[in-house]
RNA sequence: GGAGAGGUUCCCGAGUGGCCAAAGGGGUCGGGCUGUAAACCCGAUGGCGUAGCCUUCGGAGGUUCGAAUCCUCCCCUCUCCA
């Protein structure tokens, strides 16, 4: 990467992202970083409850990863402390606490996601239990006492479920504190996060001036719609594209997506300009370019991200194979059976085409099963000796039947 | 501590003795139209070899021919008062 100025630097870091406080403060920090020579300390926390990572992550793992292009030091902070409160953003769900080997275990699984993004020369994996952990009952009272439940209570989803007589557990305002605290115990100077961590991370910069510290810049990223394209991703929600899951699911799933979700997918999950994207949109709207070809380019970008521009690409013919031109995928999932009659219900129940015998049927007299590409009217079939079929439920779920000589 | 409101299926939410496997909406799934897009239209949506049976309305008992609905105890949440 060039060497940038510090107006540059910050005009790079801007891409992608809702808030900065203060704007001002961090081109201060970036000027000073570059007269010193001494790297901008980036602080990212994440839950060591749930490691499985889907592209809603990697808005903020890339923004991390701007930042150490930039040459400046990305805290990943794994708040294992703080699991034991549970963010409360959104929903209050109890969790229980993690062994120190399931948090460890996790902390491995994260390594070996996130360093698809990130530069591990260039990241510092840090636990806050190992300054949380020797935290005295004293200690904690004067941290709690730098704060109001008024101002707590400024946060939206605590003013919400105040307002609407739901219940807000003690510790759950202990939360925001806590996590403030990290970026004291770091001295950090800038903290990334979703737009839902704003208030968080704001009282991370009220609570650094308490203890006498510069307060850190604030950075958000936008909170990235799940493939329905209206609500966030998340695994929970079952819109979300893992970024473990094989070439071709991938490609799928982006392809599913609605044209106007693809453009903020551009904007936030690739490094293309933003002129070309805007570039392309307009094409696209006035008809010259077909949108679908723009959602093959996108699929292509975002899975050779994590797997190869060879499995990208082979990926795209497969899509293109079984999708456009009707025939079947290359991996079909195969069983064995004796020749004879059966009963397709339980089949599909057991084969894991359908959740029960129940839907089975449902699905069958709704014309969703295809058998050899006939559709199947009929619940008990008959399968031939030495003849092999196959089997496709609904428009994705594949199976090769093999009948035993 | 006192008084009151509430807990229903994946989610929200109706239902206050039988017509209730439980309205309506969301979600999801299947079909149609397409570019496996969105939007839209139609249908389905507890389980079970299924015109029948079994299990479900916070939990445990009870009343009744019959309970999501009535009674008792318990658990949980909220509101007001202290």
């Amino acid at each position: 990467m060039p060497r940038m100025t510090p107006e540059e630097q910050l005009a790079y870091l801007k891409r992608g992202t809702v808030d900065i406080i203060d704007e001002k403060e961090l081109l201060e920090k970036l000027k000073r970083a570059e007269k010193t020579g001494k790297p901008l300390k980036i602080k990212a926390g994440f839950d060591p409850t749930a490691p499985d990572l889907h592209l809603g992550h990697t808005v903020l793992l890339r923004k991390m990863r701007h930042f150490q292009d930039l040459g400046h030091e990305v805290y990943f902070l794994i708040g294992d402390f703080t699991a034991m409160i549970g963010d409360p953003s959104g929903r209050s769900e109890t969790r229980p606490p993690l062994s120190r080997e399931q948090v460890l275990e996790n902390a491995k699984t994260y390594e070996a996601q996130v360093f698809k993004i990130l530069d591990p020369e260039k990241t510092r994996v840090v636990f806050n239990s190992q300054w949380m952990s020797k935290f005295t009952a004293e200690d904690f009272i004067r941290l709690c006492a730098k704060y109001t439940v008024a101002r707590m209570l400024e946060r939206e989803d605590f003013k919400k479920r105040f307002e609407s007589h739901r219940p807000i557990a003690i510790h759950e305002l202990i939360y925001p504190l806590i996590q403030a605290y990290d970026s004291v115990a770091l001295e950090a100077d800038v903290e990334l996060g979703g737009t839902d961590q704003l208030f968080n991370l704001l009282v991370g910069r009220d609570i650094q001036r308490e203890y006498g510290q510069e307060p850190q810049v604030v950075m958000t990223v936008p909170i990235l719609e799940g493939l329905d394209g209206v609500q966030k991703m998340s695994k929970s929600l079952g819109n979300y594209i893992g970024i473990t899951e094989p070439p071709q699911e991938m490609f799928g799933k982006v392809m599913s997506i609605s044209d106007e979700l693809m453009w903020r997918y551009y904007e936030l999950l690739t490094d293309i300009p933003l002129e070309q994207i805007a570039k392309w949109k307009e094409e696209a709207s006035s008809g010259r370019v077909n949108p679908k070809d723009l959602k093959v380019k996108l699929a292509k970008i975002i899975v050779a991200q994590f797997h190869s521009e060879e499995a990208a690409e082979k990926a795209a013919q497969e899509f293109e194979k079984v999708f456009a031109k009707g025939g079947l995928p290359e991996d079909i999932p195969q069983v064995e059976v004796e020749s004879g009659n059966i009963w397709l219900p339980r089949f599909l129940k057991e084969h894991g085409l359908a959740k029960s015998t129940s839907e089975a049927r449902r699905l069958i007299s709704q014309g969703g099963v295809h058998l050899d590409g006939q559709k199947v009217q009929e619940e008990d079939i008959t399968l031939k000796n030495g003849q092999d079929y196959v089997l496709r439920v609904g428009k994705k779920r594949f199976l090769k039947i093999v009948v035993k000589p």
